[in-house]
DNA sequence: CATGGGATTGACT
DNA sequence: GTCAATCCCATGC
């Protein structure tokens, strides 16, 4: 997608990128899991500042942010809103589509379901680096395209974001509803709402 | 310069 | 359910 599918609230990208494409390597997947950040909240990077770690956070959309995560693994993100603003879509499970021969040779597995069941098992299936951090998500090596047909009407379920420990309340995790290759269960926030 | 804490995963009880 | 692995970097002295 060109830089102004990113160059709008987060939030609306998020949502949109749940059935579309992202290839490297050999191998790609449909995104059925993504979370939103947004530098105006405390569980974003972005909240922090400008500093190197979120310098390609505040830079131009359409650039993948990837960073390490507890040393080990690393985690996919699409930076979004114009440049200034510290916001990304975190990308965090993907149903393979293609090159699957090639995920279960990286992840060492067979179960097509847990090859890009989290967001660091699909960087880990699609071979994706830190090197990869502050490429153009067009031009690739990392390519995000639109959603192919079938998943053209996927309806989307919100949740609570998955591992953070601030701003916890904020549902800013959106899944393809019935999808059997996300990284945790689903719990709609409607249902949240209803209890005491 | 030292310290501490993760947007996680997989192995184990 | 618990817990260690292991790196980057933000923060504080």
């Amino acid at each position: 997608m060109k830089p102004a599918f990113y160059e709008r609230p987060v939030l609306a990208v998020a949502r949109d990128l749940v059935g579309c494409v992202v290839s490297h390597a050999g191998s790609a997947g449909v995104i059925v899991e993504t979370e939103a950040y947004h530098d105006s909240e405390p569980a974003c990077h972005a909240f922090a500042g400008l500093t190197p770690r979120t310098r390609t956070l505040f830079g131009p959309p359409g650039l993948a942010y990837v960073y390490r995560s507890y040393g080990v693994h690393a985690m996919l993100n699409a930076v979004c809103e114009p440049a200034g603003v510290g916001a990304a879509v975190l990308i965090r499970a993907l149903e393979p589509l293609a090159g699957v021969r090639l995920m279960r040779e990286r992840r060492g597995l067979e179960d097509e379901r847990l090859l890009c069941s989290g967001p660091g098992k699909l960087t880990q299936a699609l071979a994706i680096e830190l090197s990869d951090n502050g490429t153009d998500l067009q031009s690739g090596p990392i390519v995000f395209a639109p959603r192919p047909r079938a998943w053209r009407d996927v309806e989307i379920i919100c949740d609570r974001r998955v591992g953070i420990t601030r701003a916890v309340e904020l549902p800013w995790r959106f899944c393809a509803a019935g999808s059997s290759f996300l990284s945790r269960r689903v719990r709609p926030v409607a249902d949240e709402a209803l209890s005491p």
